[in-house]
DNA sequence: TTATAAATGTTACAGTTGTAATATTAAGGA
DNA sequence: TCCTTAATATTACAACTGTAACATTTATAA
């Protein structure tokens, strides 16, 4: 699917409680959003209608309830996400990126075995 | 340096230029940018003055011109940016990211050893 | 049938960003 | 010294974001 709509920081902590688990309604995203944060009820519900206007969610009806999905799937929302990334630091070294990965702890043994074979497939050494 | 102020991505292209050479004029900047953008003299201006005000750049009088200069270091910009990454495809997984990488061709050969040998290092197989 | 409550819809409002135009200041040449 | 011009400074303005409050509609219970 081309045209992935631009998901901003806050928008994407809603997207990847439908990534998990869709569809929902409001008041279940809502539910679990609010463990993670500190939103408001209607915060949440006028980031969701944002991402409905973005073609990011769409919704279907069910009684006077709205049930949500994604129109975007996430592996794209990803590849997206990490070219706007690289696009900006673009011509920086790598070192500085990887050392940010690891302070993350988003590296978990398992990820960098699966990301040094990707990088043996790509370029065998 | 804590506290790197939040670089907007057309920002981003100015203080590349400023972390490739520096000091730099305003007009030295808006001539090495008009090569690369589309952007009017007064918008490159504009994007200057912003990054000044955040305190990313700072400059030193030199007669009647500005000389600018950055004053947040560009591995530290990196790393708060790659977090910043990190944190929104937090739990995506691995491969689309990579996948991104690759087909944005900037993983050089160079670059991919030199990641292969920071993973190496980092857990040993 | 009507009031209430729970959904959804509309409006708000300031800060950031993209993208400039216009205004002011000051230095150098006439 | 005064004007022109080249710098910098101020202002503009709409879209997007973060963060909600307020308004309207409708299903359900009384």
């Amino acid at each position: 699917m081309m045209n992935i709509p631009k998901i901003s920081e806050s928008e994407w902590q809603v997207m990847k409680v439908l990534w998990n688990k869709s569809p929902l309604t409001a008041n279940k995203i809502v539910q679990i959003l609010s463990k993670e944060t500190q939103w408001k009820r209607e915060t949440i519900r006028t980031l969701i209608n944002r991402l409905v206007k973005k073609k990011a969610l769409n919704f279907k009806k069910q009684g006077r309830q709205y049930l949500y999905f994604p129109l975007v799937n996430e592996s794209e929302a990803i590849m997206e996400e990490t070219k706007s990334f690289l696009d900006r630091i673009h011509g920086g070294s790598i070192e500085p990126m990887l050392a940010a990965f690891v302070q993350n702890e988003k590296l978990t043994p398992e990820k960098i075995s699966r990301l040094k074979k990707i990088l043996d497939d790509l370029k065998p050494n």
